[in-house]
DNA sequence: GTCCAGCCACAACCAGCAGTTGTATCCATA
DNA sequence: TATGGATACAACTGCTGGTTGTGGCTGGAC
């Protein structure tokens, strides 16, 4: 099916007649009537009743109708999506899954009207560079990776400090535990098949490793958090890490725990960045937003790596 | 822009490399090479990075991904607006603000995920013939004509009464009143451009006048609701009917006014009708909607031409 | 009743595009 | 260094989609 098509159905359709439609749309009639006779042959109904006078919708063509003027809506959003000035804003989060996106679903619920494109870039220093080369409008990042300042024209605001949950199975040592002490988690295995080297969560692992001689193992290849889950929860022995605001689509009947960790709390602390000169007007507004719902971050009794606090 | 062009995009995205995705569509690298380049031409960006190992979506790219998925839904939905079997349930309304409009906006959004298209038939025998051809599956409609009783294999329940009401202008001798008895009303002037003849809206319309003696102006082409607002609120010898439950786009200062009318109260009767065969489930669903949520009917100092109440 | 205006469909023709085949190039890996 | 796997470019071809020209139908004016 061709867009092109679609229009010329909706152009026939809101004149009466193919003669005024082919004037609006720059091609002689018998090209609208081709291109009608086309899409009914391909949809396999009658669009329009011919008369002398000129066309009228059929009772399919009234019905398919209000789909074609959707069908070109969503041709437009989807070319503006990419148009050099005014696209939608763009941000970048770490996951699909993340505590970013819930508050990018947040920021939607509050202003439908504002279009929103979500990107999945590599690390934050990809994200840097494409917020200074304007690709993209803000991204959600721990701020900076260990010895890497911020560039002088990105601005950051801490966000959100989500934390870190042991998710473990039913026959999990720890299964029952009500919280766990991150000290008391040295001798148990942690499995984080998703953390790719190169990014700044991975960084951020590293130093949670380092500094409390935990043991995770990254090994194997990742085939997504379902089969992750499935894992963990079959055996015994192995634990992971979970944002506590992750979205899980939690299948039924694995006895899956959650288990907060103290003393202290290892949070991951999301940062909104973006650059100082964006003139989008959108980006005012979801920083206006995330100042109002953002949470508190930085409280007692949490840990993060000394590189991820922002100046 | 061409679907198959998007849906080619999509399939590389998904692929990851355009070889995979040719064999998918069933063409030659090739010619997926040369839709994925024309596209990027059309849209003036990079959609993938090109690589020894496949292709990889840019940023660009990642931001037009779902739109265009979203488009490819679209299109699925009008072409299955049209499609022979299991198409979505198709009712027929009087008007696009007429209060069945309302019922199925309710019913809508108790059932949002059956779909449904609404379409505009000339009277209620078309409808009726309509329905017995299986081209619409329901009509809100006054069950019949004067002297024509439905078919045996359509059935109807009376779902809502809907009370016309007088519309008047600031300046007009009733725009003070809390109600008018309808005998009242046999000295004024009543517009009402837009009834057209030989629809069962007009034989009511015909029998109110007949019974109590009114006048009701049809003449005069009809120009739609706006100018009929701006007509009668600027003219105070003229009023028009209206359905209770019209919602209408009201023009900020146009100091319009809703009088109910009594003794009685002239109101329309909204039936529901369908094909005694009709298979399709969300017919059964709309049914049930109904029974649970429309008004009581028939209630007592009403009146409604003899030939509208059905068996 | 006849004629004309207005609109749509069909036929013939033509250009350009989309697809195929064949080939060059690039890069990671063995 | 050779090779395999991936993309891009070039040349060719068939078909799609446009235009021009023409005929048929119908409703209203005369």
């Amino acid at each position: 099916m061709d867009l092109d098509t679609v229009r010329t159905f909706v152009a026939a359709a809101d004149a009466g007649q193919f003669q005024e439609a082919a004037a609006e749309l720059a091609v002689t009639q018998q090209a609208v009537s081709k291109r009608i006779a086309a899409l009914e042959r391909n949809l396999g109904v009658r669009l329009f009743t011919r008369t002398p006078r000129g066309a009228e919708l059929t009772i399919d063509g009234q019905a398919f109708l209000p789909h074609a003027r959707e069908l070109l809506r969503a041709a437009e959003r989807a070319v503006a999506s990419v148009r050099a000035g005014s696209r939608p804003l763009r941000v970048d989060v770490i996951a699909s899954r993340s505590a970013a996106s819930g508050l990018m679903r947040g920021f939607h619920r509050a202003h439908p009207e504002i279009d929103l494109d979500v990107v999945m870039l590599f690390n934050v220093d990809t994200a840097v560079a494409a917020i200074r080369s304007g690709a993209i409008d803000a991204s959600f990042r721990a701020v900076a990776m260990p010895g890497r300042p911020l560039p002088e024209d990105i601005e950051s605001v801490r966000v959100l400090d989500e934390q870190l949950q042991l998710l473990t199975g039913p026959g999990h040592a720890l299964a029952s535990a009500r919280s766990v002490p991150l000290a008391q988690l040295a001798g148990h295995r942690i499995w984080m098949p998703g953390v790719v080297p190169g990014t700044e969560w991975a960084a951020y692992y590293d130093d949670l490793v380092a500094e409390f001689g935990l043991t995770i193992e990254a090994t194997g290849p990742n085939f997504g958090s379902d089969a992750l889950l499935d894992t963990v929860a079959d055996t015994p022995a192995l634990a992971t890490f979970m944002g506590e605001q992750t979205r899980l689509v939690w299948p039924a009947g694995h006895g899956l725990r959650r288990i907060p960790v103290t003393d202290p709390t290892p949070v991951y602390p999301h940062s909104f960045l973006w650059h100082r000169d964006n003139p989008h007007p959108a980006l005012a507004t979801l920083r206006a937003h995330l100042a109002v719902t953002a949470a508190g971050t930085g409280a007692a009794g949490t840990w993060v790596p000394d590189w991820a606090i922002p100046r």
